[in-house]
DNA sequence: TATCCATTAAACAATATTGAATGACCCGCT
DNA sequence: AGCGGGTCATTCAATATTGTTTAATGGATA
C-alpha cells in the first residue's frame, strides 16, 4: 500500500529549505524552529544517504540531486495543499476554496466579469485563480476546475465543450489609421506584427496558419499573450486576439476579419470524482452557463 | 509557498486507515500503535472539523467525505513513493529503482524479454512495471518511464518514437480448421468475435474501424486485452492482436490481414527532467533499441 | 577596522508524541 | 453459552521531538 518509509513532513521542510534558501528563513514560513528544521534535513539526507545541501554561513544550497527532486516537492505540496482545501469544507455545502485555472488573457480579460453575481449568490464561497499556460494543473492538483482552449485528451476528466472562441487579428485604431489597413494578406509583411517569442507551441501554430508569419516576420514577440494584448492596445502593432475580448474594447479594430479567423474550441474540465462536491459543480456550472457569451 | 499547515503525515496514516478499513490494521501496516494512529485521526479531523470515519467495533468506515479524499491522497502516496525511489539513488549511478509503465498485453508480452541483457549489463539496478491502461502514471508519479500506443501530448514530457506497431484479426488455427477461414470482412459476422467490454475508447475505436463491429457484434467481451489474447489462444474465437506478439506465436493465425490492419504509433515517454537521470537514461534508451523488433 | 546583521551549530530543558498495557466491546465459531 | 480473535478507548510512563539559548562564523557597511 504505502511502501514510504520517510516521513512524508520531512519532504514539506525539504521543499521549504530549498526554496528558502536557509533553514533560518524556512524556519520561520514553516513556523518550526530553526534547529528543528536543520534536524529534518539531516534526518532526511541520512535516510536517503545522499547529501542534499551545501552547508554555509550564508544559507544551504540545493545540491544537484537535490534540484532533481523539486519538482516531485513540489508536486507534493499542490496534492497537500488541494488535499487540505478539498478536506475543509464540506462536500455539500455552497462554501470553501474553489481553485479555477485558465490561460493568462482569459484569467484576466474575462473571468473577474463573471464572478460578481457569482459571488453574490453564494457569500460563503471563494475563489481562487490560478493563471497559466500549462495544461498539467488539474493533473497537478493546482485547480479544482479548468477553462481550456484544447479538448481535454485525459480520461478521468469531466469536460464540457462551452463553446468556439474566435480568433482574428486586430490593431489600434490609431495604429491603422496611421499606417494604412492591409486589404490583403500580402500587405501584413510592411506591418508591425506582435506575435509569440519563443513558445513552440504558439509558432508552430501561427506558421501553420500562414508561412508567412514566421517567427522573423514579428516586430514583436512576447510569450505572454496578455502582454500582447495590451501591446494591441498601445498600438504597437497588428496581433492575435480573441474576438469576443476585442469586441468589448472600442479602440480595437479588426484587420482583414473575413481572410484570417481560425476557431478554438473552448472547454470546462474538472476532476471525475470533484462532479458531486457542491462548491465545484457551482462554480462549473455558472461558467458553463455565462462563459459563451464572452467567446 | 506552502500554505499548507497540516502535517502531511497525518494524510498518510488516514490513508493507510481508509485502506486497511482499522485502526490496527492501519497501525501494523504503518509500523506505528493502533493509539497514535487513532490519534493522527482525531487530529485530522479537528483540524479540517469534519469528521472522517464513521468509528465501530468493527474497525474504521470511511465517510463520504472521507471517500471523496481517497484519489487526491493516494496522489500524494505516489508522489512521495516516487520521491523516495529517485531520491535513494545517484543521479549518475546505475542503480536504484526504475519504474516503468506499459498497458498488460505489452508488460507481459514482450518487455520481460527486453529485459535479460538489460539486467545482466546493469546489476545495480532494479526494475519495476506497472502495468496498466491508464496514461496518467506518468503524471501521478507511478512510473519513470512510460510505453504508450498514443502519442503524449503533455509538455513537459520527453517523448521518443518507437515505431509502428500494427494489429490486425488473429485465431487459433484449431478455431479456423473447425469455423472456417473468413475471405472477406462480411464473413466475420457469424463467427466469434472476441472485444473490449464496455471501455467506452476501444469500442468507439472498433466501430470507427468497421461499424458492423458494434459491440453487440462480439461474442466474448472482456476489457483486460490480456485476457483477450488469451482468449484467442485458447481457440475461442477471433479477436484484435498486434502482429508482433501474434508473429511470436506459433498457434495464431492471421484472419484477412490485407483488409483488416491498423497502425499505432509506439512512444516512449519519460519526465523531462529525468532526462540525466542515469538509471532512466539507461532504460529509456535499452527500450529505444530493442522494442522496435519486437512491435 | 569595528560593528551589525544574517547565518549555522551545539547543549539543555520543556514539551509533545509515542508505545505498552489494560478493559470493554462485538462477531463468529464451536 | 462460552471461547478466541478481532476491534476501539483510556491511562501512564518512556521516548522522541521540539524550542530556547548560546556561541561561532562570515559578509556587508560605515
Amino acid at each position: 500500500m504505502t511502501r514510504s518509509q520517510i516521513d512524508w513532513a520531512l519532504w514539506r521542510t525539504f521543499l521549504a529549505v530549498a526554496d528558502c534558501g536557509s533553514l533560518s528563513a524556512a524556519a520561520r514560513h514553516l513556523g518550526l524552529s530553526q534547529p528543528t528544521v536543520g534536524r529534518h534535513i539531516e534526518q532526511l539526507e541520512t535516510s536517503i544517504r545522499r547529501r542534499l545541501f551545501l552547508r554555509s554561513q550564508q544559507g544551504y544550497l540545493p545540491t544537484e540531486e537535490a534540484a532533481a527532486l523539486m519538482t516531485e516537492a513540489k508536486d507534493m505540496a499542490f496534492v497537500a495543499e488541494s488535499l487540505e482545501r478539498r478536506a475543509s469544507a464540506s462536500t455539500n455545502d455552497a462554501s470553501g476554496i474553489v481553485r479555477l485555472a485558465a490561460s493568462h488573457v482569459v484569467g484576466t480579460e474575462i473571468l473577474p466579469w463573471l464572478f460578481g453575481p457569482f459571488m453574490e449568490a453564494h457569500p460563503g464561497l471563494e475563489v481562487e485563480l490560478a493563471l497559466g499556460n500549462s495544461n498539467a494543473d488539474l493533473f497537478r492538483h493546482e485547480a479544482d476546475v479548468a477553462v481550456r482552449m484544447v479538448r481535454p485528451t485525459q480520461d478521468n476528466l469531466l469536460a464540457r465543450r462551452i463553446g468556439t472562441a474566435f480568433a482574428g487579428l486586430y490593431a489600434r485604431t490609431e495604429y491603422l489609421d496611421r499606417h494604412g489597413r492591409p486589404k490583403m494578406l500580402a500587405d501584413l509583411s510592411g506591418h508591425r506584427l506582435i506575435g509569440p517569442d519563443r513558445d513552440a507551441a504558439s509558432i508552430g501554430f501561427l506558421e501553420g496558419l500562414d508561412p508567412a508569419l514566421s517567427r522573423r516576420s514579428l516586430r514583436l514577440r512576447c510569450d505572454s499573450e496578455a502582454a500582447q494584448l495590451t501591446a494591441l492596445r498601445a498600438g504597437l502593432g497588428i496581433g492575435i486576439c480573441q474576438r469576443g475580448i476585442a469586441a468589448r474594447d472600442a479602440s480595437l479594430e479588426a484587420v482583414l476579419p473575413q481572410s484570417f479567423r481560425f476557431p478554438m474550441e473552448c472547454w470546462l474540465v474538472t476532476h471525475d470524482d470533484l462532479r458531486h462536491v457542491r462548491r465545484i459543480r457551482l462554480l462549473f456550472d455558472h461558467l458553463a452557463s455565462t462563459l459563451p457569451e464572452w467567446l
